[in-house]
RNA sequence: GCCCCCAUCGUCUAGUGGCCCAGGAUGUCAGGUUCUCAGCCUGAAGACAGGGGUUCAAAUCCCCUUGGGGGUACCA
């Protein structure tokens, strides 16, 4: 399978959830190493002893294979390989590139000397970018605890690793001339360079937490389809090239080019995501979305014991045009599943308190009860049968109808919904509501009396 | 402060000197379909940050300004 000595690296430090901005990075290296049939390692930096959790670590890993992005070698963890970064640094201090240093604090830590003159990093997607090396200190290498900083284990790594890629994100473009740096006072084999732009929040700064979801399993958990997030991710720096916007992932692979990686930072979009999640969702078989729901209703809470297969199932045809994402379908659906229906105020105002409204319902409710078998069609013939004799054009009926029996103004077709629902389930909220929620025309009508 | 990166419709982007008085998608607005909403279909509005150059010709090349982002840690 492998045919090329490609080989890159995810390198994430587990101090919390794997954000979209770092899942995007995680792709984009993916999709390099499938289009070059090169190796994908996971390299797990957790060098930082006061923030990495093992929860975090787990979460990454979870996230990872939700999108579908399988890794070839690793995960390593640098904290295992404390010995080598300490050998590493010494070799430097003796090679006298690198000193002890101690500071204020008396901790007594490695450091790198940093040589003067200018540093070119050929970028492959920014070009070359040139600094100057005197503006950069002389900097820790191994800390007092004994640990790697982010820089040198970096380096050593990729060297050991043989990584010959190094596509990361654009914030470390400043790192980039110390590791270059490093690479030289060892001898290693330099890499090649690919910054790719960051994923800023929906107000155009920095990804944090105040932009409400920026976490992998977040959007697992809100109900989107992870290929949909894979397409939605990748378009964010990189195109195909072409107008096409939905993108299957064998096809990501196949047109996936550092060259056409873009240098502009991209805002992250929910609105654009929900849009590609619902074409996702209406290109997906129902019976795949079916077994999807159930897992996902579950873990909602709600009780599928007495639900059978081919109801979910209809109820996945019936909504699958109209849901976003399995929490969407779940709220729109959920007076399917609670005894009592939640109504909305509003609604009820505008369509049940008029005057002849009850009544109107309790010939829908005579008319209905009559119906053998309880489906659209039977149905529709009879609700357009009755709005023909009493005279109202049928959006008078069916606006109260709605109300009455899902709780809300919106829904999806009304005959579709009662034969979901069933006709003892129907009747009663048509019962229910002409009792206890047409109170106006009721009182208008005792007042007439 | 200093260093670095970036700059096309609100947003994601196509565009690598002439095919662009800038194309697509999303969102918005209008119309159609219709039992509501969504969906779908049709249409509209909407951008080359500003200023200088270079060139017969610039969204595309150069410079300056402005704006945004990143770095400047014994965080990664």
């Amino acid at each position: 399978m492998l045919s090329s000595n490609i080989k890159v690296r995810f390198a994430p430090s587990p101090t919390g959830y794997l954000h979209i901005g770092g899942a995007r990075t995680a792709l984009f290296n993916w999709l390099f190493a499938r289009h070059n049939k090169g190796i994908f390692l996971l390299r797990i930096e957790d060098t930082d002893q006061q923030r990495s959790t093992e929860e975090a670590t787990q979460a990454i890993l979870d996230s990872m294979k939700w999108l579908g992005l399988d890794w070839d070698e690793g995960p390593n963890f640098q904290s295992q390989r404390l010995s080598i970064y300490k050998q590493h640094a010494e070799k430097l201090v003796a090679l006298g590139k690198a000193f002890y240093d101690t500071d204020e604090e008396g901790r007594k830590a490695i450091r790198f000397k940093m040589q003067d003159g200018a540093t070119e990093i050929n970028d492959l997607v920014h070009g070359t970018i040139t600094f100057d090396a005197s503006l950069i200190e002389d900097f820790v290498i191994l800390k007092a605890d004994g640990f790697p900083t982010y820089n040198f284990a970096c380096v050593v790594d990729d060297a050991e690793m043989e990584i010959t890629h190094i596509i990361r994100g654009d914030d470390h473009i400043s790192n980039t001339p110390k590791q270059i740096a490093l690479y030289n006072a060892f001898g290693f084999k330099m890499p090649e360079f690919a910054h790719i732009p960051m994923i800023l929040g929906e107000d155009g700064s920095r990804l944090s937490k105040r932009h409400g979801a920026t976490s992998v399993t977040e959007y697992r958990d809100k109900g989107y389809l992870p290929h949909a997030l894979v397409n939605f991710l990748a378009l964010l720096g990189w195109s195909p090239g072409n107008d096409q916007e939905i993108i299957s992932i064998q096809e990501m692979i196949e047109k996936f080019t550092l060259k056409r990686v873009n240098k502009t930072s991209a805002q992250f979009n929910n609105t654009k995501l929900d849009w590609m999640n619902g074409q996702y969702i209406k290109n997906t078989p129902v019976e795949h979305l079916t077994t999807e729901v159930k897992v996902f209703f579950e873990k909602a809470g709600i009780d599928l014991t007495k639900i059978s297969a081919a109801w979910l199932s209809s109820l996945v045809t019936l909504y699958h045009e109209r849901f976003k994402t399995f929490q969407d379908l779940l709220n729109q659906t959920r007076f399917f599943f609670t005894d009592t229906i939640e109504y909305d105020q509003a609604a009820v105002d505008k369509f049940l308190k008029k005057e002849g409204i009850g009544e109107l319902l309790k010939e829908v409710h005579s008319a209905i009860s009559l119906i053998e078998n309880f489906d659209k069609k039977h149905l529709e013939d009879s609700l357009r049968a009755l709005t023909t004799r009493v005279g109202v054009g049928f959006s008078k009926l069916a606006q109260p109808m709605r109300v009455a029996i899902t709780g809300k103004s919106i829904s999806a077709g009304i005959f579709e919904t009662m034969e979901l629902l069933g006709k003892e389930r129907t009747l009663y909220s048509l019962d229910y509501s002409t009792k206890h929620l047409c109170e106006k025309s009721e009182t208008i009508k005792s007042t007439a009396l």
